[in-house]
DNA sequence: AGAAAACATGTAATTAATTACATGTTTTAA
DNA sequence: TTAAAACATGTAATTAATTACATGTTTTCT
């Protein structure tokens, strides 16, 4: 007697919380869903559609979430989940459990420069700069957002977990520009 | 006509781009390269001795590395892949390729902070002080293996792209550390 | 009026990655 | 001397993730 249809023990599966957490946000669809893996929280996590709405049944299956079908139009058809309390209890659960791992994180350029043995070899410094305007324009784009989605403190006290995100996303990408300008050679 | 047994285009799999540019470093053994992912390079790239292995086979069936078999004491069997040519050419064109994807990141914590709604909740301060401690020794660990493999400019010189993966990793962990301080109350 | 972009939902195929299984040798420290 | 840790190499099974396939509606812009 050993599985029972769910993974043994120690669970990976991040993308399952995820989902409760947005859903908890409000009801939404599986569209809904993967814009939000494109925008807000795209700097941490990432989840394309085809992945998202079969996690969507596996989560109905499993009694955390429902939908409710809804038509837009004449005919268009759209699944507005929610979360059922079972859902909101194993999002609580999760959120509570401590995080002790370091995220492994995946970075092709630094490596790249890792294989660069001399600091005078000629690829350095036009794979910095070409890192430099990469980074600043995603830099640009987040402060714009923050501005907009943030004008004031109210924005703030509303959606504080979003306030946070966009902080840390953009206080990263600075320092990764900063960290660039410091190779680069004027 | 279509397939030819190589990935169509736009080939992702940089795993081997990698162990193309550690060989380049010196002949290693499997062994050897599952240390790296978890030394040198493990704070960019990360990979298990049961997904190298494999690789190791099909660079060599592609004719990019070649090994040697060697016994260390009675009969220990080791096999120490060298590059190619051809595995040189692959790695100076890839290192040569541009990079202008922004690399995606996942990031746990920052996500359950994320799904808490209000600045006021108590879990909170916990959690930003359980991360604290967590990237500080993380922090602290880089910053000894910095003093202890780069003591001097003459080691900076000698392994470049080592100590400017080293430098980012450090930045990227003190900055993280600062952002965590920024909102924990003393 | 027509075209393009955005909305909306799924499955199939492939590739990447992790975890588990499997085995044996050599070195180091108690 | 003996047990543990480190060295060394592989495969199998599972899970996660991406890319491609597949289809249709609604809204927005020209």
């Amino acid at each position: 007697m050993k599985s029972r249809g769910m993974p043994t023990i120690g669970q990976r599966n991040r993308l399952q919380y995820i989902i409760l957490g947005l859903l908890n946000q409000r009801p939404q669809t599986g569209y809904d869903l993967a814009k939000a893996f494109e925008n807000e929280i795209g700097e941490f996590w990432q989840a394309q559609h085809s992945q998202i709405y079969p996690m969507l049944k596996r989560l109905e299956a499993a009694g955390e979430i429902s939908h409710e079908d809804t038509v837009t139009g004449e005919k268009l058809a759209k699944k507005q989940y929610t979360l059922t309390a079972a859902g909101r209890e194993k999002l609580v659960a999760w959120v509570s459990q401590p995080s002790p791992e370091l995220t492994p994180s995946k970075d092709e350029f630094i490596l790249k420069l890792y294989f660069i043995k001399t600091a005078s070899d000629p690829r350095i410094q036009p794979m910095l700069r070409e890192q430099y305007q990469l980074h600043q324009s995603q830099l640009h784009h987040l402060q714009q957002r923050q501005e907009t989605v943030f004008p004031n403190q109210a924005a703030i006290d509303q959606a504080y977990g979003h306030y946070l995100i966009l902080d840390h996303a953009i206080e990263r990408e600075s320092h990764y520009v900063e960290w660039l300008a410091q190779y680069l050679e004027k």
